[in-house]
DNA sequence: AGGACTATTCTTACGATGTACGATTGCAGA
DNA sequence: TCTGCAATCGTACATCGTAAGAATAGTCCT
């Protein structure tokens, strides 16, 4: 099962989307680091350089494809209740760079303005403009959001990134290698981040992302 | 202004600490694309390999350069109003990795557990122990803390570098190019994203980990 | 002093990567 | 059939991480 004798698909015109969408699959199955002009190239049975014909280097193709997950966000819904629609998109997000957990990293190291993030943007802060909030407090709502979507998508792949594939045993073999008694507090919750990946974080998701949207409408005395 | 030829320090013994420390160096001078094995050799004095005698490879000087820059942080400390503790230490991670920006990235690709961050994590989880939370609201606390912090320093470092050193007609640039009327509500924001990037958006990061902190305390009826 | 042992550093080399440059193919219209 | 452009390929180079083993430099013993 290596992929020397990769599925070459059956030879079409190349595209710029046909490019995009083999890098896509290429990390979705490896990770970002899969993606390389060769094994590109070869995944759309063609030769490395003739991908530049499309893309202006690599970073072109990365930024591209951030931009087709970031097309996969249900947006804000033109209309209901502001609060309800931007908590369904933003459930969405997550949901969306789960199963693109490399976007994640690609979307915060030098963001990109291509047509789907401005897109994604301009839904989110004119539905946000509704909530009639101060000017400053619409900016800081988007921001907030938009970290918090991606810092705990984050969060949560590399955690379960860093325990996929680990014996069952691993628990108990990482409590015994660590001095745990230098860390008293931190054995109690060991196992809860040793849960299965598939765990389900979304409940948690939705609970900060509540407090955010339920704390931007509070007025609040200053700190 | 080239650096062909490199300061090489005064020739003292190699250290696994002073690798790891000029590897930071790099890091923060020209992010972590710098931080080459190489490069880093010649910083020292030294040939590539030399460094392989102190590091099992490039992850784990990585890995080490991410733990130093975690000992930044100042801890929760032990006594005092949990919350003001913690959101004091909070602010200091903040602040830690807005002078280290690419440690964000790194911090979440693949979380390692070296003796800063189980230190720095076993503290943390400490003090909010103290609050009493129920057993699960602590974990979620611990992880929306992270997540928040790493989040927003990667989104605010994700801007601030994409517009670093740009004309200051940028923004009229941008809008010009950009078919602004497919996104209306964008260009009234535009501006917001353009400050200096000097801009001090610790307002806002304060603002969200007040609502984290606070949105803990109450208890809340499900959505 | 010399010799031996180990800790530290260097030399060389390999395969992989991004991509510059120019040659080549293949199809369109004349 | 010839011409011209669009699409693809072949070759080459600098740079990267690092494997394997040779060379050096300390340090200690006698």
């Amino acid at each position: 099962m290596s992929d020397v004798e990769a599925k070459a698909e059956p030879k079409a015109r190349l595209t710029r989307d046909r490019v995009l969408r083999a890098a896509m699959d290429l990390a979705d199955e490896g990770g970002i680091k899969a993606v390389t002009m060769r094994r590109l190239a070869r995944a759309l049975g063609v030769e490395a350089m003739a991908l530049y014909y499309y893309a202006a280097n690599k970073d072109d193709i990365l930024a591209g494809i951030v931009d087709l997950v970031i097309r996969e966000i249900e947006l804000p819904a033109p209309e209901g209740d502001w609060k309800a629609v931007i908590r369904a998109s933003a459930i969405s997000a997550h949901r969306v760079l789960r199963r693109h957990p490399w976007a994640c990293n690609l979307l915060m190291s030098a963001p990109h303005f291509l047509p789907g993030r401005l897109r994604y943007i301009d839904a989110l802060l004119g539905r946000l403009g509704e909530a009639r909030l101060p000017a400053e407090l619409t900016d800081l709502a988007y921001h907030a959001l938009d970290s918090h979507i991606l810092g705990f998508t984050l969060w949560e792949a590399g955690y379960t990134s860093a325990f996929r594939g680990l014996p069952p045993d691993f628990a108990t073999t990482f409590l015994r290698d660590l001095p745990m008694e230098d860390y008293p507090h931190l054995a109690d919750h060991v196992a809860y981040h040793l849960r299965p990946p598939s765990a389900d974080r979304t409940g948690e998701f939705e609970f900060v992302l509540d407090l955010i949207l339920d704390g931007l409408e509070q007025p609040r005395d200053a700190g």
